[in-house]
DNA sequence: CGTTTTATTCGGCATTGACCGAATATTTCG
DNA sequence: CGAAATATTCGGTCAATGCCGAATAAAACG
């Protein structure tokens, strides 16, 4: 608990790039804690945990990949939380493992800037899988309906296929939305804009 | 608990407009719980509760509004799980509420069918509004580090940058989708996948 | 192959959330 | 306005989840 403000009080932590510990100037690190809040609070939203906002949003910041502990040290969260959520993070494509060349067994993580990737991940995984079984057992129940002969039955098939038509319109969405580049798709956005 | 088998043991419920009994037809009704059990799936899947899913579904094979008593009756849950279970599902728009003429206080619901419907709305309420929170958490951070002459600030101030500029193509989306209609969108589906 | 380093899993505690039944509030109707 | 019908809220219980530290497993290194 209190994890607001103790993100970096472990003082001298060694920093990437400019080499510089990162809380010497606050009105950076309180920048920074901003954005990251704002990704907390996104994560609940979106059904994730307040824990998974907060370690993406600290990679986000990091120019190269980060260690497992120093994730540790920079959350304020145990090694073993670090892990599992790691793992969650990973299969929604929102951070990538990396294992750099000279430093043994050591794992390290960071984190996917583009969304639209992110995004496209789960369309072709996940949601791709929902709309499979959805598809699935509203076919068997079609069958069943169409064997059945019965004025009920003639009133839910319809429902059926109303949901079958919808499906199917959403896996063509998903298949167009996976299927093309960001650029194209970005350029297709703003032609839609216009028109 | 053992919510799977239980939904019509109070046998004899009034039907609403054939006027029989719905579990008279034991393939009609296996067809239903097949395509409510997907439901109830992918309720828990898009970061809802299973009951939630198995209201909804439940509501969606009714022709006719259905009361909070005879949800209750159907779904096996206590009234006030129900009743607080419609609250939310109104917020996301899946289910109406209905008031009927000559029935006094009593509650009626209907499910919303039409899913592009759904999205819409919580395009415009919930995802929008997560999107005005993190755009302005994300100006204030910008503002900050501007301001801090730092190497830095500056590298912070690129990935701050590049956050704004996905947020925004992501609003710019958001309003393109909100502001179509249905027909529209899936005619321009279709050329999309011609194209 | 043992040792060291690192990651993952496991058991346990504390918190949260779902669901229930009873109590309360609200609306309608006579 | 009082009584009846209905919906909502509240307190409690049980299961699920988050998080931790310790134990275990896995990998790299000498």
């Amino acid at each position: 608990m209190s994890n607001g403000a103790e993100t970096n009080d472990t003082g001298a932590v060694d920093e990437d790039s400019s080499g510089a510990a990162d809380d010497r100037q606050p009105e950076v690190e309180a920048a920074r804690q901003k954005v990251i809040g704002a990704m907390e609070r996104s994560a609940e939203v979106y059904g994730l945990n307040r824990s998974y906002g907060r370690l993406y949003g600290i990679l986000y910041f990091q120019d190269d990949p980060v260690s497992l502990d120093e994730l540790t040290d920079r959350s304020g969260y145990a090694k073993s939380t670090v892990s599992t959520a790691m793992k969650k993070l990973e299969r929604l494509h929102l951070v990538h493992r990396r294992s750099v060349p000279g430093e043994g067994k050591k794992a390290f993580f960071e984190a996917e800037r583009e969304f639209w990737q992110v995004i496209q991940e789960l369309l072709r995984h996940e949601v791709k899988r929902e709309i499979d079984i959805m598809t699935r057992a509203l076919d068997e129940a079609e069958q069943r309906l169409e064997a059945a002969e019965d004025e009920r039955a003639e009133q839910d098939l319809e429902k059926v296929r109303h949901l079958e038509r919808m499906f199917g319109r959403g896996e063509r969405l998903v298949n167009v939305l996976t299927g093309s580049s960001v650029e194209r798709l970005t350029s297709l956005l703003e032609r839609l804009r216009r028109e």
